[in-house]
DNA sequence: TATATTTTAATAGTAATACTATTATTTTTG
DNA sequence: CAAAAATAATAGTATTACTATTAAAATATA
């Protein structure tokens, strides 16, 4: 199973890029280290060229690759939730019961990841860290509907989707699959960004994980 | 009710800006059109200099009341959350039923506002709308920590916690009442952004509400 | 293998942004 | 009414986000 995930290549929508990071050492290079600095720094303060000062490449460079910085967080957050969307489809694909199959569900989307599995150049840990501060800011924009249309958001979209599906596998009354589904999802990150910064508002700890509130939250809701 | 609201100030932290915007007409106008801007253009668009052109007043005059934008941001949603704390208290203030009350909160805080008290220079329509797209950014930054530690957050939390003590009223047994709390404020802003961006992903529509998605949530998840 | 073609990267810019120091003007107070 | 204090306008600067042009390297073709 790691084994297949390691082989295969994450696919993003092509439009988000000038050309194919994966295509070059350079690009690799840009993938690898705006992760490191997006994590390190931020989103705000990350600029193409700090970016090229780490890589010493100019950032015209960059600039070849990627339009501006928004379309690169695009790119990582599109290839996190691929990711992600892998690791569902093939974890849950022999699971006939759908009660089970939610609750790996659960434990896939609402988990933090702990370790990198270091088969490329994309640290998944701190990826998930990027995805944590800053997903919500790739659609919290006035471009947000063009975006759409792009079809910039379809990985992210579908997941969610996928959820919805087996959520209503377990229960097809439930009159609001999608919006639950979608809530796991942007809300397990909120919590996440909560025990760290905001333990105040939030239950979750050393010892209580979103991943408790979220499978306590959902079986109850759905009446199972 | 209403009139109580009319007559009240709402106080936000003193340090969120350098001379209070509500002790003169220049800062009541920066208030007022920051909120139409921001609301028109993103957070991102907006600068000083836009705002200045607006209310023809140079930049560095609106730089005496506010550090930057990401302070003036904070204004507007400590604004927005302390105005939604008084509706909060003195709504349920006479409500003994635990369960009714916490009901009330719901549609308190899940329902959009839609139409403009009129009593300030401040559009809680058009606030409201800025909240939705931009309340997270107001956290989700490197500084959100010191922010933190300088008090800018203390409304927020406090409603948050007041609507946590209801849950409890109603299930005492209930695990993750704080993580409920917090995922209904924040939860909902996100169902009703999608509502408006992503109707895929989410059930809420013309006739179905996030405050009827929430209802469901919350008394289900408390078993009541 | 030599040359043409294409790809890729570096240089050198510009307009806009985010902010600040200084000066001018207005308002308040004794 | 003059002095002091508060407020606003002018004129800057460093950084950011990006682009046009040129140079160098890699690849394809004759």
């Amino acid at each position: 199973m790691e084994e297949l995930l390691k082989n295969l290549q994450i696919r993003v929508n092509e439009n988000l890029y000038l050309k194919d990071p994966e295509s070059s050492s350079l690009g690799k290079k840009i993938i690898e280290n705006s992760i490191i600095l997006i994590e390190e720094i931020g989103f705000e303060g990350f600029t193409f060229k700090k970016l090229g000062d780490r890589i010493q490449s100019p950032e015209a460079s960059i600039y070849r690759y990627f339009e501006n910085k928004h379309k690169l967080l695009l790119y990582l957050t599109s290839w996190y939730w691929s990711w992600k969307e892998y690791q569902l489809v093939i974890k849950t694909y022999s699971i006939p019961n759908p009660q089970k199959k939610l609750d790996l569900i659960l434990e896939i989307i609402t988990q933090s990841v702990e370790t990198d599995s270091n088969f490329s150049h994309i640290n998944e840990v701190k990826l998930n860290t990027i995805v944590i501060n800053e997903n919500s800011k790739s659609f919290l924009t006035k471009e947000v509907d063009e975006d759409n249309k792009q079809g910039y958001f379809l990985i992210y979209k579908r997941l969610i989707n996928r959820i919805k599906d087996i959520i209503l596998e377990v229960n097809p009354n439930y009159p609001f699959p999608s919006s639950l589904a979608s809530t796991i999802v942007d809300g397990s990150l909120h919590q996440h960004f909560l025990k760290k910064h905001f333990p105040t508002i939030t239950d979750c700890n050393k010892v209580v994980s979103p991943t408790d509130f979220y499978k306590n939250l959902v079986f109850k809701t759905l009446d199972v």
